[in-house]
This record gives structure tokens, C-alpha cells and sequence, in this order.
DNA sequence: CGGCCAACCTGTGCGC
DNA sequence: TGCGCACAGGTTGGCC
């Protein structure tokens, strides 16, 4: 599911209600999950308060008044429910509910993820930096290390496709399938172009489309986020129009252009794209 | 190291 | 109605 504009959006939903409380149960219904599930899950997190929420790329941070991170990933089809007391009881955990939490607040947290893509870890604060899911990422589009000059650089030293590069969480750090599709679409940059054929000016443009792209996803999820914030509800998984994801066979919508949206497939992911926009 | 592919899982929707 | 297949928003490990 997730790419960084709907992490955010959890973390935005989920901080307000868990930063300060206390957890008073956390279980792992299953042992694993993408990896192990860790052993001392329970006896890590209940009793302590979270500080804070927090967001590296696609990995949601939970922060512990001790120094402990708890490090969540939503995989493809993770999504994250809470429930209020005042709601009444919370429902009985379903299928699929891999990690049941509740607060002295009253409120139940539950992650479900059916295909069992995300994961669980814990870190330490002052070392979570070097952490191996972490450390290897490159820059978020809206940290100041991301900008033209190192996209470039990058750029210019790959031959793959330039859609699996901006899929390189090495690269840049948060882009999925959807956001890179409707990067390249507004960039007019065909998926399958060699990185290194690129132009400079193209790769000018699409650093800020990338930086626009994600911008206004986040956007889009603060709005749902006003609407589910009186409700029990699932969080991340909000509906966004895409210009060109899923569009495939039906018109595209630059002005006066006549072409089809088509789909192929690189590196096992759909592409979509305009022929005409994107030679 | 760069690049490519298979693998990890389950659910859903579509064509026959 | 049932069956089989294609496909799904992510990441990794292994191989050349």
C-alpha cells in the first residue's frame, strides 16, 4: 500500500493519540512477520510511555521514553485501526490483526496486513541511524539533500531504466510504483529511458515534480485525516486521482493530447504512461 | 558494485 | 457458481 505521503498520514493520525499515553498491552498475535516478530515485543513496550512519532521514509518510528524505537513498516498491505472507548468496546481482533496495542488513553491500536510485507523491529535511539533498515536509505524529496545536483550525479553513473533507479529506496528514499509513474508522467520522461540518457534539464524538472508529487499526496491524506479524526477508522489508505496510475487504455489528460494511457511491465511493476507525453 | 529476477504472502477481480 | 490466472501501493537475497 504505502508509499511516504500515506506513512505521514498515519503518523499524523496515530501521534496525537499515542504520544504522552501509555501502553497497557501490546501483543504479537503471530511470531513473524516479513522477519521475526521480536521475542520480548510485550515486555518491551508495556508499561512505557511514547514520546514521540516519527517517519524515516516508509518506516513509521515509535519513540519510548527509555531510548527504544520501535520500527514499523506497512509492507503492500499493511494499514493501521484505531478505536476510542468511548466508541464503546473494541471488536474482537480480526484475520489478519498481526499486533493488538491499547493505551491507559483507551485506545486500541491494531496493525493488520494480510500479505505480511511489513514488519516489526526495535532499535535504539542514539544508534538508530546505523540501523541496517535505515542507514542505507538515501534522501526523502523534502529533505535538502535531495535537489537536482544529486539526482544528476546519480543519474549519470546508471544505465537501468530511470523508473527503477527513482524505485531505489538507495537513491531516494519513499517513492513506490504510483508516485514514480505520476512523477515521470508530469516530467514527460518515458519509464524505460536509460537513467544516464536523462538530460540535465529534464532531471532539473522532475526534482521539483517529485518534491510537487509528494507534496500534494500529503496533502490530500491531511484532508481525510480531518474526516476520520471523529471516527474509528483505518488509517494510510486514502483515495488519491492519479493522472496516470491505473489509467491504462483510457485517455490522457494533457490538453489536447489524443493518446491512450498504456502499461507495461519493468522490473516486475506496472508502468503507465502517455506515449505521446513521454518520448 | 550494478542490474535483473525470483521470492516472500494473501486477497480480489475478471474471463471462461 | 466455480476455477484459474493475473495482479496488487514493498523489499530482499542470490546470481551473473
Amino acid at each position: 500500500m504505502p508509499e511516504l505521503p500515506e506513512v505521514e498520514t498515519v503518523r499524523r493520525g496515530i501521534a496525537p493519540v499515542l504520544e504522552g499515553a501509555r501502553f497497557i498491552r501490546a501483543d504479537a498475535r503471530r511470531p513473524d512477520l516479513r522477519v521475526p516478530i521480536p521475542e520480548n515485543f510485550s515486555k518491551a513496550l508495556v508499561g512505557k510511555r511514547v514520546r514521540r512519532v516519527g517517519r524515516a521514509s516508509k518506516y513509521l518510528l515509535i519513540y519510548m521514553e527509555d531510548g527504544l524505537v520501535m520500527i514499523l513498516h506497512l509492507g503492500m498491505s499493511g494499514k493501521i485501526t484505531l478505536y476510542n472507548e468511548t466508541g464503546g468496546p473494541p471488536p474482537a481482533p480480526a484475520k489478519h490483526d498481526h499486533l493488538h496495542f491499547e493505551t491507559d488513553g483507551g485506545i486500541t491500536m491494531l496493525f493488520n496486513d494480510p500479505r505480511r510485507f511489513g514488519l516489526v523491529v526495535f532499535s535504539d535511539e542514539v544508534t538508530l541511524d546505523q540501523h541496517p533498515l535505515i542507514a542505507p536509505m538515501g534522501p526523502e524529496p523534502l529533505a535538502n539533500g535531495f535537489n537536482s545536483v544529486y539526482l544528476t550525479e546519480q543519474f549519470a553513473r546508471r544505465k537501468a531504466p530511470i523508473k527503477n533507479i527513482l524505485l531505489d529506496q538507495k537513491v531516494i528514499a519513499g517513492l513506490g510504483n504510483i508516485y514514480v509513474c505520476e512523477a515521470l508522467y508530469r516530467a514527460g520522461v518515458h519509464p524505460v529511458r536509460p537513467a544516464n540518457q536523462v538530460t540535465e534539464k529534464e532531471t532539473a524538472a522532475l526534482t521539483s515534480i517529485i518534491r510537487d508529487v509528494i507534496n500534494e499526496a500529503i496533502a490530500a491524506g491531511g484532508s481525510t485525516l480531518k474526516d476520520y479524526a471523529q471516527v474509528d477508522g483505518e488509517l494510510g489508505y486514502f483515495q488519491h486521482r492519479f493522472r496516470v496510475y491505473g489509467r491504462e487504455g483510457e485517455l490522457c489528460l494533457t490538453k489536447g493530447c489524443k493518446s491512450e494511457i498504456e502499461r507495461i511491465v519493468q522490473a516486475a511493476r506496472s508502468s503507465f504512461f502517455c506515449p505521446s507525453c513521454q518520448p
